[in-house]
DNA sequence: TGCGCTACCGTTAGCGCTAACAGAACGGCA
DNA sequence: TGCCGTTCTGTTAGCGCTAACGGTAGCGCA
């Protein structure tokens, strides 16, 4: 294991030495260049593992003005969606030999944003992942003229930006048509914040799904995503009664929801229908169990860390990548009572 | 602004050629140093904004040996403890100049722990935070033979390695005094798997204080942190109907056993009290709202971040930071029936 | 023999910054 | 006046690496 007598990290100059060639050599060897006999390689790998050698990566970006570094802006880190795209950014960027640098923020406010931007691109960010999912994200990226690849998650790609998402009209679509299937015709809504893109997104597939059938979309009640604000609307809802079934913009208020009509006898699925959206992993064990519309967060974040590289290493051209969602059918949702 | 005629970025010579003097002061200028006269200063700084010159990080970090990086290594980021926790990290890192590397495994073996870590100090990493709260995490770091700080979330400090953490003993111990404060004479235990660090220490917890109350620890059931252990071991523990109280060892779980109660009839709080562990967000809308143990997740980040500073910048000794839980009484608990 | 091509390896320069040292200017004091 | 110390600024070297170019040896072929 090398004889470190100094505490000072090995070189590629002490790995040439060790081996008896230039430091150059060892440079190709490294970076895996062709021209190097297999005999020499071998004597330069073995000094490599002898000495514990490992590359500065200082220095290597100092010249070659790449840091195989990613940003990773996000604005609600702490939430499962987020924190599970980010996982999947992780894992893929580690896989290629990327590091992942996070700056989070609070809100969506443009000067936020700029500042977090400017932290990574200090850094020297390669390019850069903005989990922002509020409608001024966009137009806060676009003037901040950057000269790096720039994917918005929940966005899509509008000029120089990229973006990536999972198909949330779809999703929405999903769940209403599967309560129509189930013979519902007063359908609601309960929405996330109409300025965040998810929220609107969602909104309108609902609509479609409604207008395609004929039904109405007057049902409609905007939430801020918290289980609280779940809480509040199907208090409403509950003396209300005008709805059969409830589309439910995420999980976490339909939590919200449920207690509520708990509270207030409405029975589900019995007397209301309701599905969620995302499929945190506790939804299967809410009471009853929740149908809701399955992200892939992970398998988005992967997929993202992709289209990333592509553009790094190969300029490639931006692009909009989108994942599908998925309907998951449990427990809170049935056919609807046999009304006129 | 600055006429960027070609795109390569200003450097601390462009600067210097703008304000007329070398770039040496310029260095002394962004690096706060004292022998600046004021005159000068005003120069400078006004050329660096008219440029818009951003420091180059690698250069800087080759020849200074740091990188301002904190590198984040947690196996369970998708979470709510533990993105919490980097949220809070995150936050106070920003602020005080550093940047946030973040590397996330499956699991807690000794091998992808010290991948990571790797990854982590390939990079440079002036400090590891280590959010893998498992039994082996400590020895598998103790071997890795570092020479950076390093602070172990959940673990107490041990030799070189610091730790940072919520008193999980003390938590439980809450928990289980406010349900004999109760009246509660027979309260279970369903644990986190133990050979996790918390896991364990709420299980420590709970004894004692049924210890020091003369009332019986018999009641135990380990289950994997899961809603859908939780699940499974409430349907068990509806049918033996031994305790009238159980400490739930995190909110998920206590999700998963009352729903199980629900659909056995048990009723919460009247047959049975329950208290979780966490404080997610949700817990308040549970059915009912669940009685839990908080803890400040970010506040703990934040925390880590100034022992890091400490360390890093001051070349503290390391130590072991501990955070306060906080019970949350809501409505899962209730005094228990009246028997011998 | 001479020429050109390929495969392999070494030498040199420079990425942008800070540390260390070297001056210059000035004031205080004997 | 001369000397010393303080305050400010400039010059030089080098952090560890890769890009670019140069050189050598070996081979094929006319």
């Amino acid at each position: 294991m090398g004889n470190n007598n100094d505490r000072r990290l090995p070189r590629l100059e002490d790995v040439a030495a060790r081996a008896g060639v230039s430091h150059q050599t060892v440079s190709r060897v490294i970076n895996n260049h062709p021209n190097v006999s297999a005999a020499t390689r071998a004597r330069v790998e073995a000094a490599i593992a002898e000495l514990g050698y490992r590359r500065n990566t200082a220095a290597r970006s100092l010249v070659t003005r790449r840091t195989q570094t990613i940003g990773v802006l996000a604005s609600e880190l702490g939430q499962y969606g987020p924190a599970n795209t980010l996982l999947g950014v992780q894992q893929a960027a580690r896989e290629a030999g990327y590091f992942v640098s996070i700056a989070s923020i609070k809100g969506a406010g443009a000067e936020a944003i700029s500042d977090a931007v400017r932290h990574l691109t200090d850094q020297g960010a390669d390019g850069l992942i903005v989990i922002v999912p509020h409608d001024g994200t966009l137009q806060a990226l676009e003037r901040l003229d950057l000269d790096v690849p720039v994917i918005v998650v929940g966005g899509a790609g509008e000029g120089r930006l990229s973006g990536a998402m999972v198909d949330q009209k779809l999703g929405a679509r999903l769940a209403v048509a599967h309560l129509i299937s189930l013979g519902h015709r007063r359908i609601g809504h309960v929405s996330g914040p109409l300025d965040w893109i998810d929220g609107q997104a969602r909104v309108d597939g609902w609509r479609e799904e409604l207008a395609e059938a004929g039904l109405s979309d007057d049902l409609l009640v905007e939430g801020d995503w918290s289980a609280g604000s779940g809480y509040r609307i199907g208090q409403q809802l509950a003396e209300q009664r005008g709805a059969t079934a409830v589309f439910v913009s995420n999980d976490q208020m339909a939590l919200g929801l449920l207690r509520a009509f708990g509270e207030k006898g409405v029975r589900v699925p019995e007397d209301v229908s309701l599905v969620g959206f995302d499929d945190q992993p506790e939804s299967a064990y809410f009471m009853p169990p929740l149908t809701t519309v399955r992200q892939d967060f992970e398998e988005l974040g992967k997929r993202c860390m992709d289209l990333m590289r592509a553009q790094i290493e190969e300029g490639a051209a931006g692009g909009t990548l989108v994942v599908s969602p998925e309907l998951v059918v449990r427990a809170s949702t049935s056919a609807g009572p046999r009304l006129p």
